[in-house]
Order: structure tokens, then sequence, then C-alpha cells
DNA sequence: AAATATTGCGCAAGCGCTTACTCTATTTTA
DNA sequence: TAAAATAGAGTAAGCGCTTGCGCAATATTT
């Protein structure tokens, strides 16, 4: 592999010139320059980071940290991350946890000991090891979605409560009064903030009388099948059903329209991520909105902030989650 | 950061035994190694892995490229590999192309100067300039799903071609003579390809006066959506149409329905890919199973294979694609 | 014209590891 | 018991870069 040394003894300069040249670091008398960028090119150099990185500690790298990519929240937050990484240089190492709390403490100590600049941890599963992990290592790191708000640390949130709070008063408003959530599995922290933002919003609006209960799914379409199933065969049966994510109401919708029970004349489903799919399947799903390309465009640019200046204060960051009404909710026909 | 030598000068050995310790490279005496041990535990020290691999020339790191990571083909690709990745101790650089070349070609340069120890290359926008530049960097890599089956590289194809024939077959025992199939973008590698199958199939089969028309789509909901609505405004109106991916199929068949046409009473349609969606919409998709996860694996472990070995005689490796009937098809009722 | 400032670039140490080679003390062999 | 083998661990060079410091040559000031 071709050097500095090589680049320097051919073009007559030292190894120290070079760096200049190759860093913009300081000035080189055009001649001089030119000279060593003509050897570099007829030689096909490729300076080589790592060792860059060893010397100036800096590595123009990162860590992204997520539970699972085919779970379809995740691809367009990755997207948000590695495009404006890339767009300053940096290239992200991905890690999946697989939703194993053991793999998530690997991964972050792998990517310690790789020395990447920073963090971006968008696992569901992070419970306080990894915190502690996170905090005792001194790297920097941005935590998105992570269920305690009074952490000191950068970090992101969805406002579920917004969301979740319209999408009962759309359904109050169609005159639903008896109310199902699924939920995810209660281990998952994403899904436990899911699940309090739902009976917060429930509580706020005891004046309407509301009838709620919790069933706990999967987060994913099986689950949500499952569950809706078995809401049929109970006594009772809701007249809405909300969803601790999209591909649970699908799950739960396949399950009714399988039971012969029709969405959304006879129960209304109401989804949660607004995945692409919500607008495919039929009915298309009613469902609140979670900016997660934008959430992860903004993580990378909070890490930025942070890599480049370590006392900024704490930083963090709302977003707003809305309802995006379309057909998987209607009046109340029924009146079980 | 603490390093080897403080750990050295504390555990009173030289920094030979501490690198030997970490690596069991060569026998040190019990006592010995437990008093290093010891010392690292209480510093917490973590082995620099820029320091080892500037040593070694070995990083543990390998680069996967992809179009996009939104595109519903990918996240279970990515998974195989990572997966596979981490079980060997590698950590991966996921690298989003966007379906830009030249994106491409900055992320691979990028990833040969962090010297990565190989990529996979599972971009649908590689074209010969990509190729060119991974064989002149001297660079291990593997091709996923590459056109260009004479190439000399490790290379992992999904054979269109057999999953293509039974979807024809498929149709022709239903009746089917007047076939359409949507493309994706015609630049695109994999929509290519996947053209010149479905042509191969069709010349297969001409004994059986087949007629057939392709038109051009953009492999995503819209394309299909846009595509098959100028279909429905045609005077010729085709009895089935197979696509060339499945949310290419998806948006077609929204537009059929959306047109008062009944799939599959009236047009039949075939996806492929047999994304996640493909089970949900309805009526369900028949479509032709890529298996994702498994290419992604298989990659991998050319990879790596390819990591130990460098003189390996190339390895190919091609995956079938089957047919998954569902329930978008079906006996051909009318007569136009 | 002497003193001072500036310009352009080189020297060499160091980033934190690995590893070929070397060295001493102990054990084995004859 | 002297020579040879072995066992356990250290020395130091190097991986390919960066960067503080310094130095000669030229330009500027007084």
């Amino acid at each position: 592999m071709v050097n500095y040394n090589d680049i320097a003894r051919i073009a007559k300069v030292s190894p120290t010139t070079v760096s200049h040249v190759i860093n913009e670091t300081r000035f080189v008398m055009p001649e001089t320059k030119k000279r060593v960028l003509d050897v570099m090119k007829k030689l096909k150099y490729q300076p080589n980071l790592l060792a860059r990185s060893l010397a100036t500690g800096k590595t123009h790298t990162i860590g992204l940290v997520i539970s699972d990519i085919r779970n379809p929240f995740y691809p367009e937050l990755v997207q948000g991350v590695e495009e404006l990484a890339v767009k300053n240089g940096y290239n992200v190492f991905l890690c999946n946890t697989d939703y194993d709390i053991g793999k998530g403490l690997k991964s972050i100590g792998a990517l310690i000991k790789r020395k990447i600049d920073g963090i971006i941890v968008a696992s569901s599963q992070v419970d306080s090891s990894v915190i502690k992990q996170l905090f005792d290592t001194n790297v920097i790191f941005v935590l998105v979605d992570w269920c305690k708000r009074n952490i000191k640390a950068d970090s992101l949130y969805f406002d579920y409560k917004v969301g979740i709070a319209e999408a009962i008063s759309h359904l109050i408003s169609f005159g639903h009064r008896n109310i199902y959530f699924i939920s995810g599995p209660k281990e998952l922290k994403t899904a436990e903030i899911r699940i309090r933002n739902f009976m917060d919003v429930i509580e706020s609006n005891k004046s309407n009388d509301l009838n709620y209960k919790i069933l706990e799914g999967d987060h994913k379409i099986d689950g949500g099948f499952r569950v809706a199933q078995k809401i049929l065969k109970g006594k009772i049966c809701p007249t809405a059903i909300v969803c601790s994510n999209d591909l649970t109401a699908i799950g739960a919708m396949k399950a009714l329209q399988t039971g012969g029970v029709k969405v959304p004349e006879d129960i209304s489903i109401i989804g949660l991520d607004n995945i692409a799919l919500t607008e495919i399947v039929s009915p298309a799903l009613t469902t609140i909105e979670l900016e997660r390309y934008r959430i992860g465009k903004t993580a990378m640019e909070l890490l930025l902030n942070r890599i480049k200046n370590k006392e900024l204060p704490k930083q963090t960051c709302t977003f707003k989650t809305k309802l995006i009404i379309r057909e998987s909710t209607s009046e109340r026909k029924n009146n079980n």
C-alpha cells in the first residue's frame, strides 16, 4: 500500500507537506502542491483513515443502534441518520439488537472500542444497564424515543399524547365510548410509554365516561390478529380499537374482517406509526403519524452539535404526533 | 484514555505481555495473566481497535452498499448480513446510494479508506464504473443480484427465470394469453434483469401464442398505480399483469380496484419479492418469492470465506425463486 | 544596512497497538 | 556437570498518519 512516505519521496517534499496539502491545513506553494497532488493521482493514493483517526482522535464514524431493521419503524429513521451523516463526512455502523439487551450492550461496547465519535441509540430495548454503560464510558450519545424524560442526556421524543388525544377525541366525536387498546410487549420501553400515554389520555377524558381495556400484543401483525380474535370471542365487544403500532392494527383488522366484522362499520381501528402499509390496506388505516425520517435526521443533528461542542447544554427535541384520518374509523353504529 | 502502557506499568509487565494476554496469543503464567486482567478490569480498560487495526491490517469491519433502506427489498437482506457479521466479530458500515451512482462510488471510496475488510454491494445502481473501482482498488467484495453473470467475482444471484416461468405457467393454466409486464425503471440493473427474464420466459412459451407488452413503472406503488390506470384506458386490456416488484403490483391492484376492475376476477396480478405487505393486501398477492434474508446471510458467508482466503476460486451462488400462490390470480373470465 | 518579521517547509515525536527477535533463568539431556 | 533445550517475558521497530516546534531564506521595517 502506498503511503505518505512514498508520496513525499517521489514529490521531493516531507511527509508533513503531504499531510498539509491533503488536509489543506497550512499554506503550501502552488507548484509544490501540484507536484504532490500529481504524485498522489499517479499512485492512486488513498489516505488511510485508520491512521488518521489514531493520530487525531476523531474517526468521523458514528454508531446507530436499533432493535430490528425489519420493523417498519426503522428504515426511515436510518435513512434520516445516514443521509445527514454522509453529508457531513461520517459513516455509520448499523447495529441491530434484535430486541436483546445483551446484544445491545455488546454492540455499544464494540462501537466504543472502534472509537466512534458518537452513538445514536434508537433501540426500544434500552434499560438502565445500557444507560449506565453509556454514561460510564463517557461516550457521546443521543437517545431516541426513550421513556424516562428526566434523564440528563441529549434526547428526542415523540409526543404520543397529542396524537393519541386526537385519536380519542376523534373516536369520541364519532360516539365511541368503549375503546380497547392493543399494546406492544410490555417489557419494551417504547411499548410501555405508549400504554402510559393512552392511559393518561383516557384519564383526562373521564368526564366522557369511557370504558377501556388494555390487551397485550407483540407489535407484529400476528399479535394484533391473535388479540383481536380473542376480543371477538369476549362477551363485551369494543366499538373501537386503538393499537400501539400499525402492524398490530393491521393484524387486528384482518382478524375482524376474517371474523365477519366490518371495519369501520362495526368496529373502528386506529393504528400508530403511519407506515407505508397503512395507505394500502383496505380500508386504509386511520393512524397516528410519527415523523421517523425527521427524528432520525434530527438525532444526527443533535449528535453533530454535541460532537462539535461537548459542553453544550443538554439538548432535547419533541416531535408532535398527529392523527391521520383515513377509512378505518367511522360513526359508531351498533350498541354494544 | 488508558492504554497498554498504563496497564503494563501498573501490572509490572511489558506492553507485549498485555497484548498477549488480551489476544491469548502466547503463553503467559496464570499469576501474571491474572494480574494483568485485574488491572484491566480496575481501569475499565477498552482496547483501541483502531490502533489494533492499524497494526494488524485487519479491521473486522465490512461495508454494505444498498440502494435505499426504505425499499422493502433491503431490510431483510441487511438483517442477514448484519447478524452473521456480528456473530463473527465484524461490524458493518451501512451505505445508502439513494439510487445514485455517484453516491455509490463515493461510499465505496470512503469504505476503502476506512480499510474495511470487504464490501457487499447489493445496490441496484451498480454499473461498470463501480465494478471498475472495485477491481482497481483491489478490495475484497461480493456482488448481490448484479446482472452480468460472466463477471469474475464472487457473486450471488436470484434466479428470476424459474419463478417467472412458474408464474407464467400458472397464468397459462388459468387460460390467460394476454399478459402485461410492468417493469421497474429501465436504468436499474435489477429492473433490467427482471425484464430480460420475463422476455426469455415469454419467448420459451411462444407455442402458447402469448400476447404481451412491457410498460415501465418505477418500482414504487405510485408507478404501478399510474401504469395500471393507463392500461385501463387502452383499448386492449390484458387479463393478467405481472409486475417487476410487489410495490408495483400493489399500486396496480389499487388502480384497478379504484377503476372498478375486480382482482382477480377481471384481471389477475402477480408480484415479485414477496414482501410482508403481500399477505396483508386484499386480495392477498400472488407473488414470486425472493429469499432476501438468506441471500444476505450467504453474501456474508462468501465474504468471510474470501477474507479468510483471498486465493479461493470465484464463488457463485444462485437462489431459486418460486411462485407463492395467493388470491390475486384466478381463472380467466372475460374475453378481451 | 542592520534588525526584525514573514514565508514555506522539514524534523521528529507520538497516537495505541502488534510481533519478530532477544534475553535470562530454569530444566533437560548426555 | 557442562551443554543444550525450553519456558516465560521484554525490547523496540513499525503500522500510516498529525502537528508542535524550529529553521533557513526572503521580505519588510527603521
